[in-house]
DNA sequence: CGAAGAACGTCCGAGTCAAGATGTTCTGAT
DNA sequence: ATCAGAACATCTTGACTCGGACGTTCTTCG
């Protein structure tokens, strides 16, 4: 990888979209450093979360769905997710198609170490703006991230 | 690609880096769509916007560093601009090593159009926000998308 | 019942990305 | 002048993504 310009270098035509882009990569490589210590992708991380907090009520895809990943994206993660002990994919009685992932007391507590790392990182993020503009921030954020319409490339 | 859950279904759970991706996401996607009817990528527009603003001052190197591009990945676009002859690459008589990307007349009228399809699209999201709100979210961005160290994974 | 269609997880193949190696050219120090 | 090292563009290689196809299972309707 190249070193980069220092931003200001280059003001005139910084988009929206693009601007959106850099900062997602910036916040999200420093999200990885942080994950990459308890030997999980952001990924990882963020599925680990959903399963915490949601007790296995969902199938692989609306997981996927959730979450904005593909199905194929999640179902590799799920896969190295497996393979860690972390995850176990559960037969479901009622419907022998669904195979429901479910976070093991391991990933449990892994995902509890995790967050609250990533949470000490994300403070960082939040603590370069007042109370205020965070929550105009975050308004915007979900407004921009919502929407019906599922989205082509995922790179989440 | 699955149907995605409209966003509020799981709200607990938000963080920064998860917001910022997904709204890059969806703003990404409606970029790319407007890109697409001038048979360009999102990227492609955005070296040619390089290129016009800045007259082919930049080796392919410095440009890929300005625009968080990796070399490999600028290459490749570099070359389907080219095969579409909207760029050159110029040899640089006081360095022989140097091809530097030239736009052509061809490509400086594709840009200008697509640039401006762009901004319509731009413009459309920034009237979700009130200006107040915009100046606050730009310097946001600006904050979180600047910095000195490179970015591992690009997905520019 | 039985058949048609939908939903689930999985697999496959084309396309993409980026780290590292390579060959050429330039620069700086001896 | 020459040699060592850096810089440039390119190529190679391995990993990752994702759309689409597949087999199985469920549901709905005749």
């Amino acid at each position: 990888m190249e070193e980069q310009q220092p931003i200001p270098a280059c003001m005139e035509k910084w988009d929206i979209n693009w601007l959106l882009h850099r900062a997602a990569q910036r916040v999200g490589a420093a999200f990885a450093d942080e994950t990459a210590k308890f030997g999980v992708s952001p990924r990882g991380q963020l599925v680990l979360q959903a399963l915490a907090n949601d007790e296995g009520q969902r199938t692989q895809l609306k997981l996927g769905a959730m979450l904005g990943l593909d199905k194929t994206t999640l179902m590799s993660e799920l896969d190295k997710l497996e393979r860690a002990g972390l995850i176990l994919r559960v037969p479901d009685p009622k419907d022998r198609r669904v195979r429901t992932p479910m976070i093991t007391d391991k990933g449990r507590e892994l995902q509890k170490q995790a967050g609250d790392a990533l949470a000490e990182v994300e403070r960082a993020f939040r603590d370069r703006f007042t109370r205020e503009e965070m929550a105009v921030i975050r308004r915007a954020l979900i407004n921009l991230a919502d929407g019906e319409a599922p989205v082509h490339g995922s790179c989440l």
